[in-house]
DNA sequence: GGTCACATGTAAAGTGTTACATGATTCC
DNA sequence: GGAATCATGTAACACTTTACATGTGACC
């Protein structure tokens, strides 16, 4: 990730914090704590450069890739890709409740539901910016993003419903 | 995990890992280094108890809710949900990807999607028998993930189609 | 006898988050 | 002067995977 953000360009680890915060966080996150100790190992192994660019008097290190580094980039963007990672509390919550707790699995619904709205408005929010971008391939994974939000809002909504109108003897 | 998993039954270690495996696998895996240890935990601090119940000479430890191994789980299946993560490695190298490697795009999406059909066949494979279960919200649960993954395999084929489809200039 | 499934576990390594610490600059 | 932002970093902890180790039982 590190690799990929500085081919588009050199950047400071806060810089690069950042980029992911505003740009992969949905399906790629990373903290302080992982991208400083790796920006060293990285330039250790010689694949990235930094050099001292600092503001003022407020030090910054603004890392460089080396035709090395983007070598090992290149080769790694063609690898097939993992199997993706999920871990999804709501989920796991509501496949664990009983037909007889159908209130609180319709709270977590509705929590999730909040939650997703939540997530897909700020995509969407963003979606008219992201036309201006310089790949075409990053509006591509924001709309995948868009898609994917709106179809779990789609079951979310349909779930809830079929909860909420379930038979009457289930009801109370 | 585990205290959801012994609500539904009692069961071993070896039991909890198969029934992970077969039913929340897609969003909340876990590993064998993961499940024996914090058996233990958790029967140390009292949430669960476990019983020898050897088959044969076989050893074998099948281990119940206690009364206040319940109350926590309880607690927990009305506390929202934290945010799903996801971690997905396709996403990001599509991401990284220029316009000038549309080939490499093309392969990672081909992957993609060969993935997610793989894995949008084993669960579609699955819900016959999944109308059976005990519990509503396990099917409910199961076609969340149909849909979702249907969702990105519409997505996945229109992304395909638009990169092939396109004229050499990026098209937005 | 060999292979596979049953069954439990540990050690090491790897991954990741959180909280903290430090100091400069900008803006109100 | 105080708060927010820029900027870098570490330490402790929590979490997870992988690989290994051990032994039984069923089946061919």
């Amino acid at each position: 990730m590190i690799l990929g953000m500085l081919r588009i360009k050199p950047m400071s680890g806060y810089e690069i914090k950042q980029a992911v915060d505003q740009s992969t966080r949905f399906f790629w996150a990373a903290s302080y704590g992982q991208i400083y100790p790796e920006l060293r190992r990285l330039e250790r192994e010689g694949l990235i450069k930094g050099e001292p660019s600092p503001r003022g008097a407020r030090r910054r290190n603004v890392y460089t890739l080396t035709p090395k580094g983007e070598e090992v980039l290149l080769a790694w963007l063609q690898e097939p890709p993992a199997p993706p990672e999920l871990r999804f509390e709501g989920l796991l919550k509501l496949f664990f409740l009983r037909d007889d707790e159908r209130e609180t699995a319709l709270a977590q619904l509705q929590s999730m539901r909040r939650q997703n709205s939540a997530a897909l408005g700020r995509l969407q929010e963003i979606e008219p910016a992201a036309r201006e971008l310089p790949q075409g391939s990053q509006l591509l994974v924001l709309r995948s993003g868009i898609a994917a939000l709106q179809a779990v809002e789609g079951w979310l909504e349909q779930a809830e419903h079929r909860l909420t109108d379930a038979p009457i003897e289930a009801r109370r």
